[in-house]
DNA sequence: TGACACATGTAACGTGTTACATGATTCG
DNA sequence: CGAATCATGTAACACGTTACATGTGTCA
């Protein structure tokens, strides 16, 4: 899995958009960009100071309220430059992640199993709810084929409910062919 | 990712439809079951080793022309019983693995970047032909609709191929809508 | 006899998750 | 004033990859 620490990247990035903080940084892994990376503030205000130490990032206090401060970071030039680098580097392709219930379903031999189709229900149930919610999201923020600005964000999107349709089918095309 | 070592499970469950040794193991990982999990051999070793002083498995040692050893390793009954109580306990869904080349897209705003046009040419490259190598595989294991025997098999190869033709339609979707 | 597959292990390191820990601000 | 959210960190542990290490069997 890991290897090349993508994190880095995927910091340098968020805050090549605009300035942001930990906190910030956090909750963008729980929308568009959770979709393909996840990440806690554990693991994500100790690479901010790998960064900073690393002159690829800096940071400004502010102030809110009346003793609270918060880090605000913003990439330097030598961290444009890491980011840039990255883009352009060959990728990998991705090969499938790491599915728990497909593997499940691997080791049940039987069409007959007792035990698929209520697994199988709880799956679809949970697919076709997100993907519901991810074409609701698709419409909202791309409503008129809008996609000329923020075009990245709409690829992603494009591809997550791309990915969440075809699991639905599959899913669909199991139960179809179940007992018999 | 990885929390409740699914690892162990895995192997439980190659080695419940049959008897194999650690570099067997191995290489299932780089065929079907590879499509939803990855692992190595520095990983299975040691497992094979916990799960025989857990009780779950054990080996008979057998031996190929003058010294070589391998281990073969059974499931125990205290393993099979582990491993249906895996099979039947709730399946968190899966919510989208890490994909590297999603994310560097997501980074890149302009549909008219330069570099999106190679970027996207690379990948199609790549997972066109891996979705035609599935969809052979498809046809010489279940030539006929042949579902009935190895259905767990059959779902995860079907399961592959959508995923894979979905992730080359993503594709081919997102060239169309490049430069202009 | 050399290359490649078979076969099994350990060590070092990096990444990721969970838990621990603390405190401020805002809103009802 | 209590709950939720904002905000930032550290520690312990589990998981995964890469590299190190060694030796046998088979086939051309």
């Amino acid at each position: 899995m890991a290897k090349r620490n993508i994190l880095q990247f995927i910091i340098l990035g968020l805050l090549n958009q605009q300035a942001r903080t930990g906190y910030e940084l956090t909750k963008a892994f729980d929308s568009d960009i959770g979709e393909f990376w996840s990440a806690q503030h554990s693991q994500i205000y100790p690479q901010l100071q790998r960064l900073e130490a690393d002159g690829q990032i800096t940071h400004s206090d502010e102030v809110t309220g009346e003793k609270l401060n918060r880090k605000r970071y913003a990439v330097t030039p030598a961290g444009a430059a890491a980011l840039n680098d990255w883009l352009a580097a060959d990728t990998e392709p991705t090969i499938g992640g790491r599915d728990e219930f497909a593997l499940k379903l691997y080791f049940i031999q039987s069409p007959a199993d007792p035990r698929l189709q209520h697994m199988l229900a709880v799956q679809q149930e949970f697919h076709t709810e997100r993907c519901a919610h991810l074409q609701a999201q698709m419409a909202a923020k791309f409503p008129e084929g809008q996609r000329a600005d923020n075009f990245g964000h709409y690829l992603v999107l494009d591809h997550a409910i791309r990915r969440e349709t075809a699991y639905v089918e599959w899913l669909a095309a199991a139960v179809k062919q179940l007992a018999r």
